[in-house]
DNA sequence: CTGAAAGCGCTTACAG
DNA sequence: CTGAAAGCGCTTACAG
């Protein structure tokens, strides 16, 4: 309760004003070393003084100023959010993930949208660290697979978490995604309901986390005797229109495809719009499964088959790795995608 | 180009870190209060002076630590979003657009989202605000709309920019995004269509921004001679889930409205999911018009007709509101909603 | 286990 | 128009 803790400063001789070290230091009648010892979980504080201390910084409710902390240290109490991501609502998960982490740890989120195809958008990542000396960043797909941006970091000493499709960088900096294993459960199910001709949209080739579907989805089908000839592979931009410029390929040809597996709901969504000019009837003649699981692919009819990915729980363990300690040896943290089976698939006519 | 700068520092004997107030002066043969004053573009500095300044910070690339900084002024550098939507497209385009107003202003923007139905969340945002010393906060609706948010911090004297569908605050703290207007205009293209008995899925009425749509609604189809009773008014919760219960309500009437009006597009799209179920075909036995002109809207089939609201827009000016003087009186911030006509209404059989 | 001194990189308050 | 001193609220480096 403020106003009581208000009044307990009061009774301490604290008006008007937050307290500060010196505050806290006079009341226990230690040094502001010691306290900052307390603040700081220094082991070598005698039991009693730092319940003492901290029993004070309680009642008075004392928090310590970041901004003072920060000078100090050299180091500020931010953690910044570097992202060139085109699906507001990935960005907003991961975004509360992070938060979940942050929450109570004295740090605060600092977002940092970029243009990864500038030229210089490294070098503008590398003012916004410098300059705010922030603690740590989270570099999000797809920036996270720019290895430039990563050595940069390295260059400048700023510890960063990446999230990537597979593990690219030291295991305590990684949290994988393991996108193979999404595309290869989407392969597994088309074959199960007996799809045959199977056809892909996919993201630039460019990209590591495209490749990784593309190849777990390839890889899986082969496994069961299905090839994907390259005439089935139709690159895209995850964007929706270029998911109805692929569509058009993909459908308009003379033998269509039985099943198209889209690397995200966008595209799916874009594939919806061709097959609903055409009179393809999904799933009676078309089966279609996105990625994501944006709230896109429940709103759309039929309601769409899409890979779930966990980004919430991303965004809190990537935050988690960068309020870690320095030497904490760690084990690879994982999160798995999973497929969110509903109505936009079904047997091949 | 860093590297340069970094020579060009190295040439004036700093090197291994970044330059300070000290080094600056030290180098243009002035105190550090000069410099500072330099920085803080204080007009008691002689311009030839200040150019010689001003040259050696540009040649050594120096930047001012926000963290001494804000230390010395009891004020960060950070403005803060506080924010309680649930629509990530609306959140993403606002934190661009006051990005937008926030690039090179040695600002960053720290986001905050919280629950306001959660009852010591005024409190949360108070702790967040004083422990981060913030420069300012951006009050987004529907958290916007608390006074008693509002009340706290002009009591903490934080100041901050609130966006809302009137004014509801001073105006020099406003943004107004004229809800009535963009439901008016929803109401004359309907009237203009030629329907006559026109549905509403409204927000809780609690909401001022939904109170001020629904009375613009119903004003403008009063004025045209058209009455809404209350059996066409639904008051939903700006869910999908809602959008569909509303829609069963208002489809499974023995006479169906011929148009309905829905307060976002996420409702818009539960109406679509309820009117494919039946079997009522968009727009020819049923005219649908949503609200945010979200990427859904043009997702759907058919491509759904909707208020756009510019939110990159009010992001940019909320943001630049907070880094004007304190003192700069100013006109009334405004953006306005215009209809996005798609291929969801036509006149009624 | 504890503390006095100096310092982080800026600004305020004051003097000239 | 300019500057020397003190201070913002913490921590580091050192001494005990």
């Amino acid at each position: 309760m403020p106003r009581n803790r208000r009044e307990e400063a009061a009774r301490h001789g604290i008006t008007g004003r937050a307290a500060t070290i010196n505050d806290i230091a006079r009341l226990a009648g230690v040094s502001k070393k010691t306290v900052s010892r307390v603040i700081n979980r220094s082991p070598l504080v005698r039991a009693d003084t730092r319940e003492k201390v901290e029993a004070l910084m309680r009642e008075v409710g004392y928090v310590p100023d970041p901004l003072a902390r920060g000078l100090a240290f050299r180091r500020s109490f931010l953690i910044g959010m570097i992202y060139d991501n085109p699906t507001a609502q990935y960005i907003v998960d991961f975004q509360y993930g992070a938060l979940d982490a942050l929450r109570n740890s004295g740090f605060e989120l600092v977002v940092h949208p970029c243009d990864s195809r500038s030229p210089d958008y490294v070098s503008g990542v590398r003012s916004f660290v410098l300059q705010q000396k922030l603690h740590g960043v989270m570099l999000v797909p797809r920036v996270s697979e720019d290895q430039a941006l990563a050595d940069m970091l390295q260059e400048v000493g700023c510890r960063y978490a990446r999230v990537a499709a597979v593990c690219l960088d030291a295991p305590e900096r990684s949290v994988i995604t393991h996108d193979r294993d999404g595309a290869a459960e989407v392969a597994d199910y088309l074959q199960t309901l007996g799809h045959r001709d199977i056809a892909m949209i996919t993201g630039p080739a460019a990209y590591r986390s495209a490749m990784e579907r593309t190849e777990g989805f390839v890889g899986a089908l082969q496994r069961r005797g299905i090839e994907v000839p390259k005439s089935r592979v139709v690159e895209a931009g995850y964007t929706f229109e270029s998911g109805v410029a692929a569509a058009e390929k993909l459908l308009g040809a003379r033998q269509r495809p039985t099943a198209i597996f889209c690397f995200n709901d966008e595209m799916a969504a874009g594939v919806y719009r061709v097959a609903m000019r055409a009179g393809i009837q999904i799933p009676q003649q078309l089966s279609v499964v996105g990625y994501d699981d944006s709230p896109l692919a429940s709103r759309l009819w039929p309601p769409l088959t899409s890979v779930r990915r966990d980004t919430r729980d991303t965004g809190r363990i990537a935050a988690a790795m960068l309020l870690q300690g320095e030497g904490e040896a760690r084990a690879v943290a994982s999160v798995r995608p999973h497929l969110i089976i509903r109505d936009s698939c079904q047997p091949p006519q």
